[in-house]
Formats: C-alpha cells, sequence, structure tokens
DNA sequence: ATTCAATTAAACCAAATAGTTAAATTAAAT
DNA sequence: ATTTAATTTAACTATTTGGTTTAATTGAAT
C-alpha cells in the first residue's frame, strides 16, 4: 500500500480547512477532495460520510482549543504572570486563525449535541490549576476575597476571543481597515493584563 | 387584494427565525414557507431569491441590535449607572434569544461583505455618546485619565455577549445543566459592573 | 361587473450534491 | 509471483433544493 495514514491525516487537515472556511452546511465533500488533492471515491472510502467526517475534524479542533487555552495555564508563578502570557500567545494566535473561533461558536449553537460525544476527551483540569491560582492570590492578600475563579476565567476568555471574533463588525462600524483593527486588537495584549488585575485587586472589593 | 404588507412582515418574520435558527446555509426556503404558513410560490413572488430575502432579514436583524445597544447609551448620569442599566438590560435581552449573537457573528465571519451595504443605515452616535461619558468621567478624576472609550466599550460588550454565546460549551465542559448556567450567567448582571468599573479606577493607572 | 393583485396548488425544471459502483491501476507486503 | 490495500476515473443514482410555471381562486377596488 502507499500511505493511508498520511492520506487520512492529508483528508482530515483539507477537511478542517473547508469546514472552518464554510461551515457545515456550506461545506461540500467535493471541496474537501479537491483542496486534500485526491478525489471524492477516496474520501468516502476513509470517512464514509460528511457527517463522520466533520464529527473528526471538529473534535480534534475542539480539543486541540481547549488544550491549548489550558495548556497556557500550567504552574503560573502568579495571576500577573499568567496574565501576561495568556494574552498575549492566546491573542497572537487567534489573530493568525480568526474565523476559528466564530465556526466553534457557530457550530456548537447549531448542534449541542456535538459536544457531548467530545466530553471526556480533555480534562477540566486547566480550570483547577486556574482555581489554586486564584486562591493563592486571595491568601496573600494580592485579590478580593469574593472573586470567583470560574467568572474571572469566563472574563478572561470573552476580553480575549470576542473582540478578535467582531472584528469585521468594529471595522465596518467604525470605518476602520484591516490594519486599523489589528494594531486595536493587539494593544489588547498589552491593555488586558493591567485591566483583569485592577478588576480584582482587593481595594476594591465592596463586601 | 387581501393584504401583501401584512404579508410581507409575515414572511421576513419567518425568515428570520429559520434563518437564525438554521443559518443561511441550513436554512431551506420551503421551512420558511411552511413556518409562513404559505406556499413557495409566494415566498419568490414577494422576496425573488434565497439571498434577497436573506439580506432583508439580516439588515433587519443587524440594525435592531445594533439600535438596541446604542439606545441604552443615551445621556446616562454616570459610568455606574450606565453600567447597571446596561449589563441588566443587555443581558437579559441576550439570555431571551441565545442563539442570535452566534447567528450574527457566524454569518458576517462567513460573508463580511453584508455588512457593506447596511453601513450607513446607523450611526455610530451611540459610541461617541459613551466617548462623552468617559470623558466626562475622566475631568471628575473618576476614571483612569488612559482610559481609552474605545476599548472599554468592546471590553462591555464582550464580557456581556460571549458568556451567552458559550453557554452550551460552559455547561458540557463543566458538567451543568441548563438551570446552572443560567444562574451562572445571571450572576454576571450583578458581578460586572462593580468589575467594570475597578478596572478603570483611577488608582490603578500604571501611567 | 370587471379588473387586477394576492394567493394557492401542484407539477415541473435544472442544478447541485452526498454517496455508490465498478473497473482498472499502483505498489507495498507476503 | 501473488495477494491485498490504496487510489483513480468516471459514470451513475437518488435526493434535495432553489426557482418557475400554469391554471385556478379569492377578494378588494374601480
Amino acid at each position: 500500500m502507499v500511505n493511508s495514514i498520511q492520506t487520512e491525516d492529508k483528508i482530515l487537515i483539507a477537511a478542517r480547512e473547508v469546514f472552518i472556511r464554510e461551515g457545515y452546511d456550506g461545506a461540500r465533500m467535493q471541496h474537501i477532495a479537491d483542496e486534500a488533492g485526491i478525489n471524492k471515491a477516496l474520501l468516502h472510502y476513509y470517512y464514509g460520510t460528511k457527517e463522520k467526517l466533520f464529527t473528526a475534524v471538529f473534535e480534534r479542533v475542539f480539543t486541540e482549543i481547549l488544550n491549548r487555552i489550558f495548556s497556557l495555564m500550567e504552574e503560573q508563578q502568579s495571576l500577573k504572570v499568567f496574565l501576561d502570557v495568556f494574552f498575549r500567545e492566546h491573542i497572537t494566535f487567534l489573530l493568525s486563525d480568526p474565523r476559528l473561533p466564530a465556526f466553534i461558536i457557530n457550530e456548537v449553537s447549531l448542534h449541542p449535541d456535538l459536544l457531548s460525544n467530545i466530553f471526556g476527551k480533555f480534562s477540566s483540569y486547566g480550570i483547577e490549576k486556574f482555581g489554586m491560582l486564584v486562591e493563592k492570590e486571595k491568601e496573600q492578600g494580592l485579590i478580593a476575597p469574593g472573586t470567583d475563579p470560574l467568572q474571572l476565567f469566563i472574563n478572561i476568555l470573552s476580553l480575549s476571543i470576542f473582540p478578535v471574533v467582531i472584528e469585521p463588525i468594529i471595522r465596518n462600524v467604525l470605518q476602520m481597515d484591516t490594519k486599523e483593527t489589528e494594531t486595536f486588537l493587539r494593544q489588547r495584549i498589552e491593555l488586558l493584563p493591567e485591566m483583569v488585575l485592577a478588576s480584582v485587586r482587593k481595594e476594591n472589593s465592596k463586601k
């Protein structure tokens, strides 16, 4: 045989490209075959149906992203350091592939059951790590005791992901060009750590 | 004639429902006709093509949302009041129609040109109002002089919209049910104003 | 009473599309 | 050398789908 595992992967890469670019409903098996440089027959030979292929792609993409996010939270010395690293790595990554988050958001919201199969393929270990970091800084009196780690984590994700996703809207509403919006979004790498820290500093607690 | 304007609107409402639920590529003209309680022929009699119908729906939905957001920023006495009102109104609205933001985000990211026709149908007047509010509070020494109104505004949008959009993901990753995630999201109505304020308070400026 | 737009029903068309099939070819493994 | 999996080509099927057509009906406006 010529390869097989190589081809399987080539297909997965092509399918990922096309599905992310066009969405599940918009994607065509023929496009995927073209992108992979093979024919439709071979596509079905490997993955049977569009749905199976999509599931394979989606699971891969989703766990990749989750791992990427969670891996950034391993053993950080401080919230400050974590925020610096996280916003830099994450926003840079998002800017390199801005269609990705919109794809995931949309597909999950269209077919919430997509996730049920994935569950268990990754751990929420990363979130626990983050929770421990928050608790540590609480004890050190650096951040307000009322701070909910999960809410804080969601805030951090929101502040990094959402602006990149709505870049086309920002660009249009504010009449900017892509260069300007990119500058605007990159600024956030510097702005966000300080702003998030300020939002949880102990003095600000109203409790 | 029997009605016409009534029908035109009935179609638009049905199309909105179906397009938001299924996306442009996933939506079927037959579904829209069914939803409107008419037949396909009449659908095309009024709106010609799927694309025209979609454009009509999208423009309507998009300007609605933008107006909703911008109308909340008219003449607020203070940032504090604005934040209280905004997060309450906006998050409540989002929770009542959680598929809507994902729809807009996805369609815009798939066809950025959708927006070009819409531009001019609304003003960025709301943002200017918000900018003035920020400047006023800067002069009063309430918030840090380095604060960029636009970045702040994007932060506010991110913090309200994004968590609602990724509710299915939160639910799955953290093994919650819909009741729990809704409670979690509603908590944010109370948490966010204080947290945003803290992030821009003068003492925190590092400048 | 007649006209004319609104509406329905149903068949129809053409294109696109997911998926299949069958026959031939290639090349690695035994 | 033979087997067997991988791959191609190309035609084909069945279904879906956007859109059209035609003939008939309804009902308001003139």
